[in-house]
DNA sequence: TTCAAATTTGTAATTATTTCAATTCTATGA
DNA sequence: TCATAGAATTGAAATAATTACAAATTTGAA
């Protein structure tokens, strides 16, 4: 497992580590989109010295690395995302909470003035729980 | 033209300040998606004394009464929208600058587990200005 | 005209992110 | 094995977007 993690990262050619593979195993396990905040209180107890200078650091090479991918929400953070297959995100406004859903079929942009090389799309509302749950 | 965008104002039962005016009529002329920071420096000149709080609260109490819409781009900074049509938008990596592109045919999302009551759509990649003359 | 309510302002606080120099770690070659 | 250069990490400070909030100003209704 562990040695898997490293493997990925040497393939990339990254070195792997502990700090690295930790943030890496912590993206693979958990398809909760985290900000830096979250995989930081998240990662501080095994690795009490662990900054958050690594974490931005780390992940932005893993986005450039084509590791990862990243998102900003309407609460102005970044959201960093290990499934890297294109997939579209639903995020409840309620729990904020953000869920992965599968990327519709879209018809091409007939437009020269514009190459486009990245599509995001995000839907906005309530999920199932919070229907359920909090209702007021 | 002024009293246009007052009684729009009031229509939506917000009082026309010269504030409130001027930036609803900075955004109407200006379909450039601007943040905060932008709108501040456009309007300082005529208005010297507006603060960024009072843009904030303004946007904010605009984009409640359904008179804009925003959204985030990676960036990290919110943008500004009068254009209520629904429309995809397009940002180009280089010169940052936010089109307006229309918004494709989409299926509907079948899953229950989500009550979507917004969908956001965002393409990335260079513009032909950025393509013809910045080419390095 | 008066005054309460609404609006605006400026400052400070908060949050996300970046910068950067100092420290620590690690792999390699003597 | 040991020294050391380069890589990686760290923490503190700087920057940027936003929010909180209390004081000052403006406005509209009585």
């Amino acid at each position: 497992m562990n040695l898997n993690l490293s493997d990925i990262l040497k393939a990339k050619g990254i070195s792997p580590s502990v700090q690295r593979v930790s943030i890496l195993r912590y993206m693979t396990e958990h398809h909760t989109h985290p900000t830096v905040e979250i995989i930081h209180e998240a990662l501080s107890t095994s690795i009490p010295t662990l900054s958050k200078t690594t974490i931005y650091n780390t992940l932005t090479l893993f986005s450039q690395k084509g590791l990862i991918d990243s998102f900003v929400t309407d609460d102005n953070a970044t959201h960093y995302d290990a499934v890297m297959t294109h997939h579209a995100h639903f995020k409840c406004v309620r729990c904020k909470r953000i869920f992965d859903l599968p990327f519709p079929e879209l018809e091409k942009v007939e437009n020269s003035d514009f190459e486009i090389n990245d599509i995001k799309l995000f839907y906005y509302g309530t999920c199932r729980f919070c229907k359920e749950h909090l209702n007021n």
